[in-house]
DNA sequence: TTAGGAAAATTTGTTTCATAT
DNA sequence: TAATATGAAACAAATTTTCCT
């Protein structure tokens, strides 16, 4: 069988919900190759469909750089949230293992406390290195997880995931060392997945309180009517920021937009302002926010001569 | 904030309106804002007698959102939340209190409206 | 099996009408 | 009486779930 798996008891390891890093001096848990922004995700109604993808139609690649041990380890899946808020196990989906001729990792799941986790083989003689072409992804009905006692999240519009990685390295004093990594958002709605946009990358993260200087987004489902709103919010959630970028209509394209960044709404700050954009088609449509910062002008004249 | 622990377990119908209890179930939220169906949540929470006929509340909740101005509609990432306007809120009430004599006498402090 | 498309079903919101307080 | 509250229901739009090729 799988020699290292599964042996480690449950109750010694973190929870899921529990935040770990992906790396240390020693050991990193790196994702070589991302999944799709976008997976269709099968209802227990329906038959599989299919593990997730890589944008390169492949399968996403996941290696612990690090490790000298000879022992094989276990490489722990799960399916996770992709919100604002800490990463968790996502209530609404599942991770489902896929068999079959195509799939070349043995893989084995097991259940913990209601979260569905699969567990494949990282070997040395791989490198430590794992194609994850086993994964496919369960989408449980909302009105059956909803009315489950303790459950507080809503499954409305809530079709983003995350793949998380995890890994339990054995240490000296028989202690574990775990780490975790986590994808890039996936869309899990085949709905969503054609309508709303979606941010992949932006051309830059900060710049100074005048903006004016031009962004490139680049992502999907951008389109003509697609607005850029820029937003603060305090810390206790108040929003008190907002306004819209202008968009060269001309130069866009579905997967790109190019956006003039808009001034900040305070121009003599003295602190770096962290602010949020996001894209919105129509009225509703609208991507998750994305993170940007305004940083302070160099150093406020005091001089008054002229130069 | 009222208690309602009488009515958690008791089937009796809350003597509130729903206006009330919708101002209340937001107000008792985290950041002053929930959903429909967080709404709805609170009232089976909260009240025995909300746990049947559900068809039927849950209707009157919904019309109750969209019929009074206090009640405001909040486009978010997770679709729409909604909140309370607490100066339309006391401006209804205050009217009813300020502009019926007979009913100020008649009104017992504890419930709303 | 896996992918795509879309019909069917459910939720969320708006309004209107009737009745009771 | 006028103003409010409650219920039932018709409809529309948005979103989810099931079904079919």
């Amino acid at each position: 069988l799988m020699p290292g798996i599964c042996s480690i008891p449950v109750t010694s390891l973190p929870s899921l919900e529990w935040p770990l890093p992906s790396r240390t001096d020693q050991y990193e848990l790196r994702i070589e190759v991302q999944p799709k922004p976008h997976h269709r995700a099968h209802y227990e109604t329906e038959g599989s469909r299919g593990a997730v993808k890589a944008q390169t139609g492949g399968h996403p690649v996941v290696q612990l750089h690090g490790y000298r041990g000879k022992e094989p380890l276990g490489l722990q899946i799960f399916i996770g949230t992709a919100d604002e808020r800490i990463l968790k196990p996502h209530a609404f989906y599942q991770v489902h293992r896929i068999t079959g001729k195509t799939v070349t990792t043995t893989s084995y799941e097991k259940i913990i406390h209601s979260t569905k986790v699969l567990e494949i083989p990282l070997e040395p003689k791989n490198n430590m290195k794992a194609i994850i072409d086993c994964a496919g992804i369960l989408k449980l009905r909302n009105a059956d997880i909803e009315l489950r006692k303790g459950e507080t999240d809503i499954g409305r519009k809530n079709t983003r995931v995350r793949l998380v990685f995890r890994v339990h390295i054995p240490q000296p004093g028989g202690q574990h060392m775990s780490l975790q990594v986590a994808s890039h958002p996936i869309e899990c709605s085949q709905r969503s997945a054609h309508e709303l946009p979606m941010v992949e990358k932006q051309d830059m993260d900060s710049c100074s309180v005048l903006g004016g200087q031009q962004m490139i987004l680049t992502g999907q489902n951008f389109s003509a009517d697609s607005k850029v709103i820029f937003t603060e919010k305090t810390h206790d959630g108040q929003q008190i920021w907002e306004l819209e970028a202008t968009v060269d209509k001309d130069k866009s394209q579905p997967s790109m937009l190019f956006i003039e960044v808009p001034p900040y709404r305070d121009p003599s700050i003295c602190h770096p302002a962290k602010v949020n954009f996001y894209v919105i088609n129509g009225k509703r449509k609208r991507s998750q926010p994305q993170h940007f910062t305004y940083t302070p002008l160099p150093a406020p004249s005091i001089k008054t001569e002229p130069v | 904030a009222p208690n309602y622990e009488f009515y958690k377990n008791a089937d009796v119908r809350p003597p509130f309106t729903y206006a009330t209890l919708i101002r209340q179930a937001i107000m008792d939220s985290k950041d002053m804002q929930l959903t429909l169906n967080e709404i709805y949540s609170w009232f089976t929470r909260t009240f025995a007698y909300f746990r049947r006929n559900a068809a039927t509340w849950k209707n009157a909740v919904r019309h109750n959102l969209s019929l009074h101005k206090c009640f405001v509609r909040v486009e978010n990432v997770k679709g729409a939340v909604w909140t309370v306007d607490e100066m339309e809120y006391q401006k209804r009430r205050s009217q009813k209190i300020t502009g019926s004599p007979t009913l100020v006498k008649n009104l017992p402090s504890s419930l709303g409206y």
